[in-house]
RNA sequence: GGAGAGGUGGCCGAGUGGUUGAAGGCGCACGCUUGGAAAGCGUGUGUAGGGGAAACUCUACCGAGGGUUCGAAUCCCUCCCUCUCCGCCA
């Protein structure tokens, strides 16, 4: 959520910010305005008027006391209570409108996020290791099927398209990663581990942003307003919700594995072959909350926290930086690191790190109390995935890959594997 | 899921329709006092929004949302949460 205040006072230059997305968001700034200036001139009224009853039935009670006849003053205070009333509603109708908007208009794109209008202008920042030189690689869905270690089959029957069942040595590297990547975080890059609920109430999906705007992308009960959550970034920062921490408590720094749930209605083909692109899908996710003047040094560490588990892994892959038109709602700068998946002959994504300035704080009421001026000033929340995993295991599956249809294991996985490959099936 | 008891500031806690401008205490901050410290004394101590150049000021907020009333922390309704007991249960 925007500062009102500074559109108030900037409207061109948010404007042109916000517009530099694409989309028609920017519109609704006009609208936003005028709500305000009329929510303001109506609050002026109604408080002049609430202070002349307080100030007039604060009498009553001192003339009924002296036997004196009140009629008089509690008519012409029913008048103004139902004056009140009539204001109050519209300057409430008013502010929920202008709440409304302030949740749908987007972040701004930090200025010096690259201008495009999609991903084809996000310009690449570095790339780490080389392509593996394969003779006609497999891809995973091909690799892991002959090994008897995904099992998209079963899934099908169990829940429809877009899940997977791991069996015996794939269910076992699924979890190695997850507790590698934990280990990681924990111990080398001083994030404390939390585990948190799967299912999210509707404050928290609104706080990071995926309400009011992707609420068809989520899955929901309808009854009783849960959501399964779409990553660990809700939970995981709405522990901070509500909350004004002491400027020394900053940085927080947090790690967590949940798996995540989306709907990802209407994809289909290459791009979410196999494990791809799935309605659950396992993630370790890293979350900051930062005193606002750290934030982008704090989000060029996180991004390389993340890409430290590609490097450990031998993972070839580039960093790229999202432009004004790809950049997620929330957002203010978006880093993606993408994986090199020889069998797929593509990069995949797996991990975007992102720094969302006030934009999150401000939706959830997240502060620190400046230790200066002794005021309330909203954090600085940012969050990377550390990293997915499906696309993580495709690139392990088929950067590893051996002639003979077995998977090497990288050493730094192997400890938590237990094994240096996962043996072809005879 | 059922029954009962509760939810008041950073914390404890008073308060069942009108100087509540939320008592009192604790904590915290600053000052006085002291050789230094403790004790003691004094002052201050929330959030959000509106108005104002500012000093300042107004309004709202006693779990949440509605309602009754000239006036609600206080009365009524709905919901949420916590505790105790019962039921169910990995």
């Amino acid at each position: 959520m925007l500062d009102i205040r500074i559109i108030r006072e900037n409207p061109e230059t948010v404007r042109e910010r916000v517009k530099a997305r694409g989309g028609d968001a920017w519109k609704l700034i006009d609208e936003l305005l005028e709500c305000d200036e009329v929510r303001r001139k109506g609050e002026t009224e109604k408080q002049q008027l609430q202070n002349e009853r307080k100030t007039e039935s604060k009498k009553i009670g001192a003339l009924k006391k002296a036997g004196e006849d009140t009629a008089a003053v509690e008519a012409a205070m029913r008048k103004i209570g139902d004056q009140i009333k009539a204001i109050g509603d519209k300057v409430d109708a008013v502010d929920a409108r202008q709440r409304e908007l302030l949740l749908s208009i987007p972040n701004m794109p930090h200025p010096n996020c690259p201008v495009g209008s999609d991903e084809t202008a996000n310009p690449e920042v570095r790339t780490w290791g080389e392509k593996p030189h394969l003779e006609a690689p497999r891809d995973h869905v091909d690799l892991g099927t002959s090994l008897g270690i995904l099992d998209f089959e079963s899934a099908v029957k169990i829940s429809g398209s877009g899940f997977i069942v791991f069996r015996g040595a794939g269910a076992k590297l699924e979890r190695a990663l997850i507790n590698f990547l934990l280990d990681l975080h924990t111990t080398e890059h001083g994030y404390t581990e939390v585990g948190v609920p799967f299912v999210v109430n509707r404050d928290c999906m609104t706080g990071t942003g995926q309400l009011p705007k992707f609420e068809d992308d989520m899955y929901g009960t309808e009854n009783n307003e849960l959501f399964l959550a779409p990553t660990a970034e809700v939970p995981v920062t709405n522990l901070m919700r509500d909350e004004i921490v002491a400027a020394d408590d900053l940085p927080v720094h947090m790690v967590a594995y949940t798996p995540c749930f989306r709907r990802e209605a209407g994809s289909a083909g290459r791009e979410s072959k196999g494990l791809i692109r799935m309605h659950q899908f396992d993630k370790v996710e890293l979350v900051k909350i930062v005193h606002p003047d750290n934030s982008y040094d704090a989000l060029e560490k996180l991004t390389a926290d993340a890409e430290k588990v590609l490097q450990l892994l031998g993972l070839h892959y580039r960093v790229i930086e999202l432009c004004t038109g790809d950049v997620g709602n929330s957002a203010a700068k978006t880093y993606d690191i993408e994986v090199w998946a020889p069998g797929h002959g593509a990069y995949l994504e797996v991990s975007s790190c992102s720094n969302f300035e006030d934009y999150q704080a401000r939706r959830m009421g997240l502060r620190f109390k400046d230790k200066e001026t002794k005021k309330n000033v909203f954090c600085h929340t940012l969050n990377g995935s550390g990293t997915a995993l499906p696309r993580l295991y495709v690139a392990l599956l088929e950067t590893y890959q051996q002639p003979d249809g077995s998977i090497n294991i990288p050493e730094a996985l192997q400890p938590y594997f237990g094994a240096d490959s996962i043996p072809a099936k005879s």
